[in-house]
DNA sequence: ACCTGAACACCGTTCAAGT
DNA sequence: ACCTGAACACCGTTCAAGT
């Protein structure tokens, strides 16, 4: 890549990754475009769809995501805790900016979505942590690892969209935990 | 109303329940209006937010609602059957057009939404099922039925979305159904 | 009192011209 | 090879003129 093409990539990212958490991720990309000082036609040349763009913001948020789940992993308390305290990590994580938990979540599974990668990292960590719990604690059998992304996700994305707090979440979460385990 | 109002009231909604159910909920309003036959402006004179416009599709909708719940208050089997099986009628109840879980489940609990009289009708459905859940099933006491519609609502998001089926559904509200029972 | 439709603002997207 | 920015299409929203 030419010099200038990756400053101008890089400004973007850079510039989206600001804009999506003050304005959600339905802003403007004209209004990125201006503000990383670059046409359109620039930003249309390195992300075709507004999703491309959403991945490359996400890239330097995977580490925090495996750094999280290292840490969830070491929680202390019962396989309940630990799988509860993940959760509510887990909504963390996915929200972001507004509107990020209905994305993600709806990508999670389809292998042509172009955050795929990033819906995967989701996917590995939910599963370590799932992993981890004793045999009389285990996950029933009739739910995968997409599925429990599904459930959680979707208490993030109405969180997200009825603008909930943490407080208003856990309970919903204490379900999800206490549905999950066999 | 004067006769003419009337008339054409009535011929937006008719046609956005069709348009919303053909091309989901964020339909091009000016569509709607053209083929309803009227000029933008009319539309925005009856319906001044696109909420209005959904709240006055969904009227008809509520008859259909109380019907379906009192079916499934006489469904045979345990009260997780029940409850379930009352789950799987409330998701279609919400998904009759794409986009309208997400809208309906974010608007639940929130007194200033245009369509929450409906949401209310879901919440005294929801509530009629659980107060007929026998004392060793009853609903736990850290979530109220506003929570169980977020919950069961955060589901039908994401199948909404992700354009998932009720075979992928289904064990997703059977977790619901176990954690919320204490 | 109600309706029409032109007008404006905003945004996504493309592409010819330029470097 | 990459960028610019004008141009187009589409949509929501308003409002002056009309009945």
């Amino acid at each position: 890549m030419r010099a200038d093409a990756q400053r101008n990539y890089d400004r973007i990212v850079e510039v989206a990754r600001l804009v999506f958490r003050e304005q959600g991720y339905d802003a403007s990309l004209d209004d990125i475009a201006k503000r990383a000082g670059v046409g359109p036609g620039t930003l249309y040349r390195h992300f075709p769809k507004r999703e491309n763009l959403l991945d490359a913001v996400m890239q330097s948020w995977v580490d925090r995501v495996n750094e999280t789940v290292d840490k969830a992993l070491t929680h202390e308390g019962t396989d309940r805790d630990v799988l509860l305290n993940w959760f509510e990590q887990y909504v963390a994580l996915i929200s972001q900016h507004k509107g990020g938990p209905a994305k993600i979540t709806s990508a999670m599974g389809n292998p042509d979505s172009p955050i795929m990668t990033k819906c995967q990292v989701l996917a590995t960590a939910n599963r370590r942590v799932i992993d981890q719990l004793g045999e009389h604690s285990a996950l029933r059998d009739d739910v995968d690892v997409i599925q429990v992304c599904r459930l959680v996700g979707g208490v993030a994305t109405v969180a997200d969209q009825a603008g909930l707090d943490a407080d208003a979440v856990r309970p919903m979460l204490a379900v999800l935990a206490d549905g999950l385990m066999r």
